[in-house]
This record gives structure tokens, sequence and C-alpha cells, in this order.
DNA sequence: CCTGCCGCCTGCGCGC
DNA sequence: TGCGCGCAGGCGGCAG
């Protein structure tokens, strides 16, 4: 489940190797895999041959690769996504979704999806944000997110507090699994009511978020300069840190009572019932308040962790904010 | 306008 | 041994 880390470690990997790159040809092996490209397979191959790849972008989960005509490539992993670089000499992976070639007879950039969750399109004029995905929030990285306008506009809503948390129009790049770590971390319930949480409960909330997606990000940095750039969430370096994600039954880290999983959405929500008692009360029924807007805004990582020949301690390179932010 | 639920997919592991 | 089923989950769309 390729979260902000993962996808960032990604896009690192990514960029090192595509960036300056001229498209030669695009083979599109399975049409799901650029579903969200209305004007279909054919165009999307067609639109995107002898066009040269600026760089790789991120915002949340998401990924797109401007291109030198003003256009990009937009893509989401979903669950099982992978942008894999691969010599033409290895062998097909049994789900190669898109094939992209170069003119330089280098390493292919291939789409391998299992359950085809992820997609691929093509934004029309979308190198600096693709219009597809403005309505996603920075993420806590990004120089640019406010805390002051995370706190209130989470205290606007009226929901529980993962709910929020999952919400990719408020804060991007957190899903499942780094949710119920901050979570953990602050000692706060999922169900917990999002209007009645005080500005520095939020505050110490976003600081956990920001705590766990960079000692992910770490984790996951530390062989991005393979030239096979896996993408699988599920096999991370960072599982070994989990206190919360799939422990349930386990000991918590902190008090050493069994963890629990309770049903959410569909899915699940790992806890400690002692660190995180469930709210007394649960969401307010109505009452109305201002309206939130979104902003639009630029690209958002393309700078502070630039990729560099070597640079296996990412971590220190450029001093990105939330490496001495706590 | 806002919230919350559904459906999309496929591989894996479990129970019978 | 084989089969069915539950589970994993991000996100767009839509109902209420």
């Amino acid at each position: 489940m390729p979260e902000l880390p993962e996808v960032e470690t990604v896009r690192q990997g990514l960029a090192k190797w595509v960036a300056g790159r001229r498209i030669a040809s695009v083979e599109v092996r399975h049409p799901r895999a650029v579903r969200r490209h209305l004007l279909g397979a054919d165009h999307f191959a067609d639109a995107l041959a002898g066009r040269m790849v600026v760089d790789v972008c991120r915002r949340g989960k998401y990924l797109w690769l401007p291109l030198d005509s003003g256009d990009a490539v937009l893509g989401h992993l979903g669950m099982s996504g992978q942008l894999l670089m691969q010599p033409a000499t290895v062998a097909d992976e049994a789900h190669l979704r898109v094939r992209f070639t170069f003119d330089d007879g280098g390493p292919q950039l291939r789409f391998v999806d299992q359950r085809t969750f992820g997609g691929l399109s093509y934004s029309e004029g979308g190198a600096e944000l693709p219009a597809e995905i403005a309505h996603i929030a920075r993420d806590p990285m990004d120089p640019l997110f406010s805390d002051a306008e995370f706190v209130a506009a989470l205290r606007r809503k009226r929901t529980e507090v993962k709910r929020a948390l999952l919400d990719q129009t408020l804060i991007s790049g957190v899903g499942n699994i780094y949710a119920d770590e901050a979570l953990w971390r602050a000692q706060l319930h999922w169900a917990r009511a999002t209007d009645a949480l005080t500005k520095p409960a939020v505050g110490r909330l976003l600081g956990h978020v920001r705590d766990v997606l960079s000692e992910a990000l770490v984790a996951g940095g530390t062989s991005f300069d393979a030239l096979y750039v896996n993408v699988n969430g599920e096999s991370g370096y960072f599982d070994r840190s989990l206190n919360a994600y799939g422990r349930e039954g386990e000991p918590c880290p902190r008090c050493g009572t069994p963890m629990r999983r309770e049903p959410f959405m569909n899915r699940s929500s790992f806890s400690c019932p002692r660190c995180q008692p469930r709210p007394r009360r649960g969401i307010s029924p109505a009452s109305r308040s201002g309206v939130g807007r979104g902003r639009p805004g630029c690209s958002s990582t393309d700078d502070s962790l630039a990729s560099e020949p070597d640079n296996r301690d990412l971590t220190l390179r450029g001093s990105p904010r939330w490496a001495s932010d706590r």
C-alpha cells in the first residue's frame, strides 16, 4: 500500500532514471491501466511518442512526469502498482500493464500492477500541476503546507479524526497504515470527533503524522538508487517499526495491553484499548459552519529532495525541513 | 455543500 | 488436494 514515503521513494528513483530522456514508444498492455484517459489507449500512446520527460513530481500519492510539451503523464500506484526500470532484455512481468521505451535504447519504464487499482493518464497542460489532482492538498512535508490551515480545516469537519487524516483534500499522503501509527503516537482513538479536538491536540497529531512519514521515508529510501525501483508498500523496510498497524493481539509497545482491531470503512483500524480509549461521544449530529476553500498550488516536491548521483543518505541532503523539525 | 458508503480488482491464506 | 471466501485498500462517484 504505497503511501507518501513509498511514492516519494519511487519519485526519487524515477527522476534519476527518466529525467531528460525522450520517449520512443509506449505500449499499453492492458486497457484498464489507462482507463482514466478518456481518449483511449491509442491516443495515450500516440501523444507520448517523441516527447521528452523533464522531471518526476509528486502530489500526495500521485506522481506525474512533466513533458517538454507542457503536458504530463499522470499516475497513481493504487495498492499494488509499481514503476520499474528494466533493461529490454528482462522478461515481461506477469502483470505488466504499460511499457515506455526511450530513444536512447536504455532501460524501459514499466508500469506493473496486479490489482489494477492504479493507472496512468495523459494530462494536457499538466506539467506544472495536472488539473485532475488540483483538489489534492499538499502533504505535511511540503514547505508550503500550512499547519494552521490544516488545524483549522480539520476542526471545522464534522467527522471522525481518522477519516480526516485519510481525506486527501485536507492533508495528502496519509493512508491507513500511517494514520493508525500517528493516532497511536498521539494516543487518540480513530473515532474521536474532529470538532471536539483542541488546537494543541491537532497540532500534536500533525507532528506525529510528520514524524511517522519522515521516519518511513528514510527507511524506504535505503535502496532507491537501485535500477529496480520497487514500490510494493507491503515489502517496505518500515514494517518492523510499526507500533499499531497489523498488530492485533500483540502487546502495545507503550503499555503492554493487547492491541485491538476494529472494523473501519470496510477495512481495519488498529489501536491500543488503554492508550487510545474509545470516545464517549460520537460525531455531533448537525451544526453547520463556514465553507472551506481549496486553492490551487504548484508542484510540491521538485526541490526539497532533489536526487543526486550518490545519495544514500538522503536524510541529510539539503536538510529537509522535517529532518530537524522535532 | 457536506458526509459517508459503494464498487472497482486480484492474490493470498485460511477453513472445511 | 481443492475450492470458496474474506481480506487487503485508495479513490471517484454518488446518494442522502
